[in-house]
DNA sequence: TTCAAACCTTGATGCAGATCAAGGATGCGT
DNA sequence: ACGCATCCTTGATCTGCATCAAGGTTTGAA
């Protein structure tokens, strides 16, 4: 690993806290992986061997039961995937597959489990990443649940339009495909949704879109900070 | 507080290793309630003032947004709920109520992340505790994305034949309103999930089921570990 | 016992989104 | 430039579930 990475995991909240020895440990049993977009990466029901980071590019969670499957979340840098699992050494309840090309570090679950003992820091640390990664999901949910297609892909623009400095074009960071299965809708579905959207303020050309009417687009599909902010 | 009580949740997994000074510090600072059926307890939004236990009865949770709502878990005894938010000192992401009459705890959040500074065994045990949280909202989330109205009542009425120890008759827990929404469909539905499942081996009367074909139920609605088993 | 309210069931209809099918557009290797 | 594959869009149809409406049943209070 390179040590610039080591830098960048070190000052994770995850890690920041813990004793320099203890996070010695975890990078030394730790490796550094690049993977191609579209690869499988564990398979739901799997034991949990390692923990998983995510250093760039983005990774896909999903589930699949007796034919059907759907998208559960993407997980985006830096984050990990999988902690629950890790620590409770139970199977995995998702499937993940890379969406684009990945750098991602492995640490082996046992490490991980075995520093969890020892550092009450780390511990305090995976705490709060647990806290956050449960209030994702619920948000999630809620996002699924209480919103119909068309004002799940609106917010997803909104949240973009701020990400990207509310600039008057967005780009769209994957392909449909991808993006469909993300907010919970066939492809075609989301060709509709984005047809629909272009009477609530928003151009579309391709993978480029124009906010054009960011109040009219925020009137249509109504954000909610308890369900799209995601420092909440 | 009564003593017995008191042992109880000491016994709890959550309490069971920490320090017997930070515990009495916690229960100090507790108070017990009884609640009837049907009372709101907590609004979504608010902040985080106490972490709630359920001793007896069952608990709600939901969320609406913009006049629509949703049920998103049920919590029963022993557990906590809203661990996350307290944890984290942040707004609540769901409502709660009570389901059923009701026996809660209350613990201060302020006490719980004061001791979870202190204990480094409670600060593990929380871990625990919200990995199974996160787990369970997964289960819940696959179960409500990869399976069709009919089969999630039948898988709901397997788990509750197994809890109630395979008798041949089952009791259902709640009023039908109640299990529709834990169910995430109308009782106009569910209605007629129960009788589309009389083809599958169950023969219904009122809040009676007969399980007369486990088998043929399990062969319909097709049980999966990685959503059904509460423990993994 | 009677009445009202809540609960439950059943049928008819409506809607959101999935599926099926076909026709562009775009990109890529040769 | 060509052919081919993938992606994206659009329209037609189908399905699961919600909604609306009405009738039956249970419960509890007067």
């Amino acid at each position: 690993m390179r040590d610039e990475d080591r830098e960048t995991i070190r000052k994770l909240p995850l890690f920041s806290k813990m004793e320099e020895h203890q996070f010695d440990k975890l990078m030394r049993a730790a490796y550094a992986q690049r993977i191609p977009p579209h690869v499988d990466l564990i398979r739901e029901g799997d034991p949990a061997d390692f923990l998983y980071l995510v250093m760039e590019g983005s990774v896909e969670l999903f589930s699949s039961s007796h034919g059907r499957e759907t998208s559960m979340a993407i997980v985006s840098p830096v984050s990990t995937f999988i902690l629950a699992a890790t620590i409770k050494d139970l199977p995995f309840l998702m499937s993940a597959r890379t969406a684009t090309a990945c750098a991602l570090l492995l640490i082996p679950s046992q490490n991980v489990r075995a520093v969890f003992e020892d550092d009450p820091e780390f511990a305090r640390a995976i705490v709060t990443e647990l806290a956050t990664c449960y209030r994702s999901v619920v948000k999630s949910m809620k996002n699924l649940k209480l919103r119909t297609a068309v004002e799940r892909v609106g917010n997803y623009l909104l949240r973009l339009h701020d990400k990207t400095g509310r600039e008057r074009v967005v780009t769209l960071p994957y392909g449909k495909k991808n993006l469909a299965s993300i907010l919970g809708m066939t492809p075609e579905n989301l060709s509709r949704a984005f047809g629909a959207l272009q009477a609530h303020g928003i151009i579309m050309d391709g993978a480029r879109v124009e906010i054009d009417d960011r109040d009219a687009l925020a009137r249509f599909c109504k954000p909610n900070p308890l369900i799209d902010d995601p420092r909440s």
